[in-house]
DNA sequence: CGGTAGCTTGATCGGTATCAAACCGTGTGG
DNA sequence: CCACACGGTTTGATACCGATCAAGCTACCG
């Protein structure tokens, strides 16, 4: 069922110009800032630019883990799923974020773009070799996954403990935080992903989500000007709410 | 409430031995497989290794991350709270596991001996400074660090979207497969831990856990000897309720 | 023995899922 | 330009799984 949507997973994906790592806007908020000017042309040599339409594929569960990307622009949704089609979305990786890295050799979810997407492809074998070369760029990736750990930690709390109104405080805190260290205005929050990713996000049906989110607006700490649009109109009592006070 | 019991992190742990690396019955399951006989010296030269009673804390969720451990023996669990009492165990620390290293300086869970626990203490300073001398033993950091990401991404999967039976049996059988990796018989499954803490684990009340255990045992799949005693009498079958089957 | 912590079992409740239908926005073809 | 189809969202009615409330039970320990 979901399957069928799957492209072969980089029959899609257009390679664009070769740019200059040099110059890349987000180099900041990715592993290459651990790179100087002079240092950072080793990535270059290395790197594929790539975009994906939204529903491509950049990578398969089980699949051999033979590339890793740097999200650039978009949205990805990472998921896991049950034999009987119930999903759980493990994350949503945006500008900056480093994924497909694995340890046993095949990727450990799926990972669908839901907006077109621009990433930089690398070859998991010649990255490694630049990290042989620079091992600050090793450091800066242990210190990105034990960041994606205790998110991955706060996102356990989050399913197994908090309630619907206080998943979804959490999610548009997040992504209100991310927008804003993407630049971008901390309200209003847009939501590149549906409702049901959202749902497969927080643990909860998209009843649910939309059910929740008419009451957090009721309440007057939210305002929906369009589905995908949400103005955090309290954030203080939002984050109350987010952190179960 | 449940900080009443909390000892002054270091105060209660008693160094031990200051043992032979070399000779470490369970460097195969850790971060020091990555260096020979002869390489292993330097870590004897930066290692405390001490020892825990249950209820004492390896260290405070929020405390500036100086230390981390490598467990020897015994369970350590990791959890984070919610102000109002809930809580959620992120993990199940033994033998082999990696704990404490943090990003941001500060430790993200708490680390609660559940039994009597050795461990092997380091500054994260000097084994930052060792990995620096040893690129290998970094390599293996994030190689752990990226297969703790696809365990956390699994735990996901289980608490957003597993039933109480599924979440129970996935449960077992990870514990039954964790002391098969550490050379103990994967049945009957030995749990350390307190029907509150599996409960807090998956995302459960205690009664719940209690009255899922028991439904199993009726439907012959495992048996229950003694409270903190698991016979998997079925593991197949086990492995099809986990797989939501 | 008696006290206590942890576990089990029973009765009931409630939050979220499920089932069902209407609504909305957008794109398409006539 | 409108009619319609379709995916996504909202809203309503009802069901149910696991939580909560409440007793007992068991094992261990002083």
């Amino acid at each position: 069922m979901v399957k069928e949507n799957i492209s072969n997973t980089a029959a899609g994906a257009k390679p664009v110009t070769k740019g200059a790592c040099k110059h890349c806007e987000i180099r900041h908020l990715t592993f290459c800032s651990a790179l100087d000017d002079r240092e950072i042309s080793a990535v270059e040599e290395i790197v594929d630019h790539v975009r994906y339409q939204p529903q491509q594929y950049l990578f398969h569960e089980m699949d051999e883990s033979n590339d890793v990307f740097n999200v650039t622009m978009g949205t990805v949704k990472l998921y896991k799923g049950l034999p009987d089609g119930r999903t759980q979305v493990t994350g949503f990786a945006s500008a900056g974020d480093f994924i497909g890295f694995s340890s046993r050799g095949e990727y450990n979810v799926e990972a669908e773009a839901i907006t077109p997407v621009d990433a930089c492809r690398f070859s998991r074998k010649r990255l490694v070799g630049l990290m042989e070369h620079y091992p600050k760029l090793e450091r800066m990736l242990l210190n990105m996954a034990a960041s994606e750990l205790e998110a991955a930690q706060d996102q356990m709390l989050l399913l197994g403990r908090k309630t619907a109104q206080e998943k979804l405080a959490t999610f548009l805190l997040m992504l209100s935080r991310r927008a804003a260290r993407l630049g971008m205005p901390a309200s209003p929050v847009i939501l590149p992903m549906t409702r049901t990713d959202i749902g497969d996000y927080l643990g909860l049906t998209i009843e649910t989500v939309s059910r929740t989110m008419a009451g957090l607006k009721k309440a007057g700490i939210i305002d929906l000007p369009r589905s995908h649009e949400v103005v955090l109109r309290n954030r203080e009592g939002l984050e109350e709410i987010a952190e179960g006070m």
